[in-house]
DNA sequence: ACAATACATAAAAAAAAGTTTATATAATAA
DNA sequence: TTATTATATAAACTTTTTTTTATGTATTGT
């Protein structure tokens, strides 16, 4: 039971759904995702461990940087995920999302969090 | 988003998922889920009240008693508990499905809540 | 080696959720 | 009408969660 619970409060909160929102996009890195929110990366990292202890995240260290991506070895996590993510339009999240294809084409151009 | 927060706050309480898991059996009114939890009434109608306002519940008052019971209107929610309370083994919530049972029985019996 | 960057973590503060205690309301019973 | 029962609600309190602020650690760049 408290296993399910931990999922479920891992869901309650609209930053960590913004979270996953943008992580369904693909691996991000914290800092990525502290400028994509535009919240303190303190705080980040606050709802990344919420997330990653209710095995909806996972991580993966290289050099400097932690890139945290949607965690699928779980069949019921995952679909679950995925069944609430499809609830919550692109609209929603417009702005961060926005962002975050700026910060994507910034990567791209000065490879960021690769150099 | 607000919405969906509500679901999963809802869901992320132990007492609140045996409430369900309860009414999973059938409608149940407060006094009696009060006895199978064993926790006092304000307490019981507080987590009632989250589960309703989840959209979770629906109540039905009948003479003094109120009834609650799953409220299957929308199908996302329904599907989510389904999935859900069929994840928390009936072992996990045992007594209060035994003390369930033995109400249910006085209840046949002496008419309690029919009277 | 030293400085800078990315991230985590710990402590304190703030906010939210849950619990208890007391009381209110509404329906039935006496 | 008065008493009793079932439930709700409000206020005070407790606990948990979230946020902020400060600091630590590890890695890279110079």
């Amino acid at each position: 039971m408290e296993q399910l619970l931990n999922v479920f409060k891992a869901l309650s909160d609209e930053t960590r759904l913004r979270i996953l929102k943008i992580a369904e996009k693909g691996e991000i890195c914290v800092c990525d995702l502290v400028s994509v929110l535009g919240m303190s990366q303190p705080k980040i990292s606050f709802h990344l461990n919420v997330l990653k202890d209710a095995g909806l995240l996972k991580d993966r260290k290289q050099g400097k940087w932690v890139h945290y991506s949607i965690n699928d070895s779980d069949l019921f996590k995952r679909f679950l995920m995925l069944s609430v993510l499809e609830r919550i339009s692109d609209e929603a999240v417009k702005e961060n999302l926005t962002k975050l294809k700026k910060v994507i084409n910034i990567k791209n151009n000065n490879k960021c969090c690769e150099r």
